[in-house]
DNA sequence: ACAATCTCTATTGCATAAGTAGGGATTTGT
DNA sequence: ACAAATCCCTACTTATGCAATAGAGATTGT
């Protein structure tokens, strides 16, 4: 039930566009010291995020990636799929990654059903979360930096 | 974001077994065949939910398995988190299978928090949802068998 | 005794993920 | 013109985990 390390890495260097979006072209260098992500790791993500159509890049020596649209406009589930692929527990319930399973009669599978609802909840919020939510979600955080517990001595 | 195979099979013979819960003991072959699973293979996911306590077992001629508890007793998210860990997308928002990420500042990452919302949504339902459950909705999609598309000839 | 089952451990094959490497292309600054 | 910093592309390596298979042993009913 896990997010791959590489679709985490893009998640976050997303976000660090986002946060930057409007400025200049933020360089692989300056991400990955942001952001504790291995460069040339880093490189090839970027690239595929390119591909996709969310980023743009600027070479030479001033270069680097920027966001290709608002962070508004770029729903986590965007990334994730493009990187990861099916949202989806299993993959008879995905909408975009759909396959077969092997069980005795999908139709009537109790357990696909259930799996249908933990799919679409998943869907749900990785679809109306767009980059800009997690800048807001982020600026919130530094307003209350601690918490309660962290007041001791 | 998937399910293992391996956990989709569990869960599988484990709804099998809720049903015939109270029964006999149901054998690896019976269960292998009924839901296409290869046996050697539910050999040791069965042993493995066995180590659990989840099942019980029986050997000789007349062997198998069978529930060791009430079918109501049983989340699927117990099946899942035994065999294959965490539910959680990221393991720094997991309760029971936390490990430090990569990321700067965990307590202020905004990717983290809504991690954690998804986490939460997956694992009430994976908690709220028993093998009785399972066997319910069993019965009510053999009620309603075909969709209205099945009826063309 | 025999056959059908579970039990346990090991091993294999395979796919994917994670990370590394090298050399090339492009832009900027001097 | 040249150097330096960057992106670009392809390939490779390594590690890990998953899925499946294999073989020998233990238990039970007939």
């Amino acid at each position: 039930m896990k997010l791959s390390v590489r679709g985490e890495y893009a998640l976050r260097a997303m976000q660090v566009l986002a946060e930057r979006h409007g400025g200049p072209v933020v360089s692989i260098q300056t991400l990955s010291e942001e952001q504790n992500i291995p460069k040339r790791f880093l490189e090839q993500i970027l690239n595929d995020l390119k591909s996709s159509g969310l980023v743009e890049s600027r070479r030479g020596m001033a270069g680097g990636y920027r966001l290709a649209m608002a962070p508004a406009d770029v729903p986590l589930a965007r990334i994730i799929r493009y990187i990861d692929g099916a949202l989806s527990p299993v993959s008879c319930v995905s909408e975009r990654f759909y396959e077969k399973c092997s069980c005795p009669d999908e139709t009537r599978c109790a357990l696909r059903s259930v799996m249908k609802e933990v799919r679409d909840a998943v869907a749900q919020m990785m679809e109306k979360t767009t980059l800009a939510d997690l800048i807001a979600r982020a600026q919130k955080l530094r307003a209350v930096p601690m918490g309660p517990m962290d007041f001791v001595i």
